[in-house]
DNA sequence: CGGTTCCTTGAGAGAACTCAACGTCGGTGG
DNA sequence: CCACCGACGTTGAGTTCTCTCAAGGAACCG
């Protein structure tokens, strides 16, 4: 596997820097240290490694297949994972934003069933096996928090397994990225940062079907579209296409501990 | 959630008797005790709880939602299980056999996510909780087994979850039908004893499309079909058009105990 | 400033769906 | 025992949705 645009992993003197700075994080609030006692933050702090940076779009976190040595937090950026089937035909499998966790599926097999590349210039999380575990055996909230996600994650790629129509894809996709990455509340634009032809391929439609689509919600008033940038107008409208697909909200109010 | 149909538990006498009836049982070929050590299946002869019959088409096993206090193993028969979204239609997520196990997806959760039930009379093997876990790891082997079923199971869905037409959804699913069911070779006709709606259902296709494809399909000589029953005649032709879909037979040869 | 990729729109084709009708089968009750 | 009923299976006709093919414009990069 090609490793050469891989960053060499922190030297020592990184770690103790980057254990540092949770609370300077730009994803702490999405994180699933959002919320923890100050003794869970501890274990978790202890179990990141350091950073990594992706400065540019395309360049690959890992590939499918490479031995699975860490899982990664987002911190900044977006990361798609994807498998590429026998015929070559690439399948785009999620969209990954500042707090969302990768690698997870990877936990029980030893390596990663999908490749993960920066969809715009990003920066990780670097979260070696052995200390995830170790972090999460002394923390069960932490393990609680990571089974809720690990679930969230499921349900999500369970509900686009349905055959949906092309509104009811796009309304869901729309208004998930929406929930995902919204950081002022309800009215922020949207920004869709991956390419037509991915958004495409991961909700099973043609390119020109996500744009035709997107175009009709435009026309219809339900938002407006300015390249990669959506500004939704009527929330409620597109959740009724949405609904059928089911899950729309990733991103619940986290329960603090108990 | 209704329980009335489900037959209470074997008392305490019945246990040693189905502990002792692994060599009598009819799916002892395709359960995942087949080939184990006699150590192992002590293991699991002891896990085993007893016997459910559930004597007609449409009997119950459990509902989505219900305590997953068990996992069930097919002895005869096949079950079905399905979800049912918001909107109130079904969704059927696979179709069980002898062998397979039934509940697996409920050990996380504690709380079976689809119900199950009977296509045709069935009898299953109950497997508590508590005896599985115990069983478990008392027996590497068994685990391993345990593991490999549930990684083919999602391989299965995963790979009806992308977007195929209907003559290779059609094509995949009679093969796989055939490689899970036979027992004299690949000579044997393919009983197919769920209804047309449940198949459509279950490949994401309309009754008629799948009436339709088998029919076109005996009319290119790909297979014969009479009622239920379906006798391949040209396995070759099927399985290229079913090759994209990925997985056809979830059934391969079981690795002895190295 | 070319070249490439991405986005958008149009036109046409094809696949699958819906609606509808009809035959069969199995169970139920008169 | 037979008539009736409902569920299932099959086939036809028409429609709709999405895809493919094609072209033009916009954005990005070297």
């Amino acid at each position: 596997m090609a490793y050469d645009f891989r960053p060499s992993l922190p030297e020592t003197g990184n770690v103790k820097h980057a254990a540092a700075s949770c609370s300077l994080c730009p994803a702490a609030n999405s994180c699933i240290v959002n919320g923890v006692t100050a003794v869970d933050l501890t274990h978790w702090s202890q179990a990141r490694f350091g950073h990594v940076p992706l400065t540019a779009a395309g360049k690959a976190l890992f590939e499918a297949g490479d031995v699975a040595d860490a899982v990664y937090v987002v911190r900044a950026g977006c990361i798609k994972t994807f498998t590429v089937d026998q015929g070559g035909h690439e399948r785009v499998r999620g969209f990954h934003f500042p707090g969302d966790i990768i690698g997870l599926d990877a936990l029980g097999v030893n390596r990663y069933p999908a490749a993960a590349t920066a969809v715009v210039p990003s920066q990780l999380c670097c979260v070696p096996r052995v200390a995830l575990q170790g972090a999460l055996s002394r923390s069960p909230l932490l393990m609680q928090r990571l089974l809720e996600r690990t679930s969230r994650d499921l349900a999500l790629s369970l509900a686009l397994s349905g055959d949906y129509s092309a509104e009811q894809r796009v309304a869901a996709f729309v208004l998930n990225m929406q929930d995902r990455t919204a950081v002022a509340g309800w009215t922020a634009p949207v920004k869709l940062s991956m390419t037509r032809r991915d958004i495409a391929n991961y909700l099973r439609l043609a390119t020109e079907t996500v744009c035709r689509t997107l175009t009709r919600f435009e026309q219809q008033g339900l938002l407006r579209v300015q390249d990669k940038t959506v500004l939704i107008l009527n929330a409620a409208a597109l959740y009724t296409h949405a609904r059928p697909v089911g899950i729309v909200r990733s991103r619940q109010a986290l329960p603090l501990a108990a």
